[in-house]
RNA sequence: GCCCCUGUAGUUCAAUGGAUAGAACUGCGGACUUCUAAGCCGUCAAUGUUGGUUCGAUUCCAACCGGGGGCACCA
């Protein structure tokens, strides 16, 4: 039994014993944030001493008087209000931090969703447009929150879904028709798009050409439009793959919309008990009573929109890979959308609609406003990667890395992938090009020059000769740093159980904090006999800043 | 107008109902003949307003004020 849930049971037990009924689980222990309050901590006492009409500190007192004596726990104490306070021996933290060492690939995981199929959704960029900062941000959550999964032992599928028909295909085709241009080449796709968009909000006559365009599309009866969409279509997803193998993302299904949509179509017109006309069109009424919306399904062109292709996608993925767990990463844009698509599905599907998860995240926002790819005010993908590593080149050239190139784009995914990680998913957040390309404080490349640094030190003990790992006697005292590494595994858990990488971003800053603090202040390679601790737990932390690293969806260089 | 999200240092973000609200950037000031200075140390600086629940509220509830998104044939 680990540590804490002992805790949980010793404590259950003495506060019966002062007259408290709660079971272990329900036991309030905590990792305090603050180091010097000890490993694991407790408000109980305070929490009861008014059901009990004792004085919290007193209570407190009592409560440890009845704990016995507790494994792995050096010291006990009550602190005022009525905090008790646990502090671990070194034993017990060393043994952690051996474990980390001598078990380097199991270091993190957990069995919270062991042999489960999980199918992530994420990143969705589409044909014939920009792959802008928003899609970096679907992609970055997205592949955090498949690797987090994957550590809880689940099976994981990732899935890309691409909008290949729809207005926006037929606004960027108007345009290469009209003013000609490469449809080979996407930003030349791009480009179209956003001239086709312009010309349809302000030009009638462009509008309608393009409304003519798109069913032209959808049933494939012109084979010069045909050309220009296959070639488009290749082109696109192409760069796509591109950019994917830069950020680390390999997807194994892809899903489109020219398949979802007479799916989802088919789906809704089977099920009259659910969906209704409505002035033409086929609408789904959103209860009222739970803030829904009504939505339109299958418009009055006979088309089906986004709600009709969503649902036809939740059951074109399960027969795909028949999952227990289908997340789906958007903008926060299609939140209230989503909300009804889920009541839509609960009717239809209601096995997979208990199965879907949705996880939404802010908007990529310029300090001038949203980002709109219509109006062509978008910092692409590939434009802000480039910027960045052009910035870290020179210092890398300069490194130890025997690739400087490589190590330049390693640090500039790194930059922008944890610009978005380091805060919770649901808000937006606000693009500071100059924050966003700094590459110091609180960013992805600390992270990576601290395991840089780390991996350093172990290979120089190595040269020395010096032993590595825990050894048996080593009763050193415990530090900030080695008693931080020992959270590691719970903080993956927590992360996971909230699908918030965010929460391990954080943890992974403070470790990287501490130990760059502790290696400023200290000598590890002192040639004293304590060096070989030091070493352990220099060692423990370049694995810990290894895993979480790749849990985050970011590369950890060894040399820097 | 209705629904959802949101408001924390000058700025960008943290804080499973807990202890002194924590970082980074910026400003100011330092250390370094030592294993990587993308580093380290110090310092200035914040919970929108008013109530409520609680031993304890940035966190939960209500109202107000401010910001964002949505409110049927775009996604």
């Amino acid at each position: 039994m680990n540590i804490a849930d002992n805790l949980k049971q010793v404590l259950a037990r003495s506060l019966g014993e002062a007259g408290i009924k709660v079971s272990a689980e329900y036991v309030a222990l905590a990792r305090p944030k603050e180091l010097s309050h000890g490993d694991y901590a407790t408000g109980a006492a305070l929490q009861y001493s008014k059901q009990v009409g004792m004085p919290p500190a007193k209570l407190a007192e009592k409560i440890v008087a009845g704990l016995g004596t507790l494994n792995g726990v050096k010291r006990v104490e009550v602190v005022a209000p009525g905090f008790i306070n646990f502090h671990l021996t070194p034993d017990t933290i060393n043994n952690v931090l051996g474990e980390a060492i001598a078990n380097e690939e199991a270091w993190g995981r957990n069995d919270l969703q062991k042999d489960s199929r999980v199918m992530v959704e994420y990143t969705d960029p589409n044909p014939f447009k920009e792959f802008h900062i928003g899609h970096l941000m679907s992609n970055a959550i997205g592949e955090s929150i498949s690797r987090l999964v994957e550590y809880s032992g689940a099976e994981v599928k990732r899935a890309n879904y691409q909008g290949d028909v729809g207005p926006h295909v037929a606004k960027a085709i108007w345009s290469i028709q009209k003013h000609g241009g490469d449809a080979h080449d996407a930003n030349v796709l791009g480009k179209a798009y956003v001239d086709g968009s312009n010309a349809y909000e302000s030009d009638a006559e462009a509008k309608a050409q393009i409304d003519a365009l798109n069913g032209k599309i959808y049933d494939r009866s012109d084979p010069q439009v045909n050309a220009i969409y296959d070639a488009g279509c290749d082109a696109s997803l192409k760069h796509f793959e591109e950019i994917y193998k830069t950020l680390g993302t390999k997807f194994d299904y892809s899903f489109f919309e020219s398949e979802t949509a007479p799916f989802g179509k088919k789906i809704v017109e089977e099920h009259p008990e659910i969906f209704e006309k409505s002035d033409g069109a086929i609408v789904y009424k959103g209860d009222e009573k739970k803030g829904l919306h009504t939505r339109v399904f299958i418009n009055s062109k006979g088309l089906p929109t986004y709600e009709a292709k969503e649902l036809g996608l939740a059951k074109k993925k399960h027969d795909t890979y028949p999952y227990d767990k289908s997340i789906v990463i958007t903008g926060n844009e299609v939140n209230e959308y989503f909300r009804v698509l889920l009541d839509a599905m609960s009717k239809v599907y209601p096995d997979l609609a208990t199965k879907t998860v949705h996880i939404s995240h802010g908007m990529m926002r310029l300090s001038s406003g949203k980002m709109s790819s219509r109006t062509g005010d978008v910092i692409t993908g590939e434009s802000l990667i480039a910027e960045l590593k052009e910035r870290a080149t020179a210092r890398a050239s300069e490194s130890r890395a025997d690739d400087a190139e490589r190590l330049a784009e390693q640090i500039a995914v790194s930059a922008v992938k944890y610009q978005i990680l380091r805060q919770a998913s649901g808000k937006d957040i606000i693009f500071d090009r100059e924050r966003a390309l700094s590459l110091e404080g609180d960013s992805g490349p600390y992270l990576q020059y601290a395991h840089a640094r780390a991996y350093a030190v172990v290979e120089r003990a190595k040269s020395q000769g010096v032993t590595l790992g825990i050894q048996k006697g080593d009763t050193l005292e415990p530090n900030d740093v080695s008693r931080l590494v020992t959270r590691f595994p719970e903080v993956v858990l927590y992360a996971a159980e909230k699908l918030e990488p965010h929460l391990l971003a954080n943890y992974l800053i403070s470790l990287a904090g501490a130990f760059n603090s502790w290696y400023a202040q200290v000598h590890i390679l002192d040639g004293t006999k304590e060096a070989p601790h030091k070493v352990a737990i220099v060692n423990a932390v370049r694995a810990t800043l290894k895993n979480g690293l790749w849990l985050l969806g970011i590369s950890a260089p060894e040399k820097m």
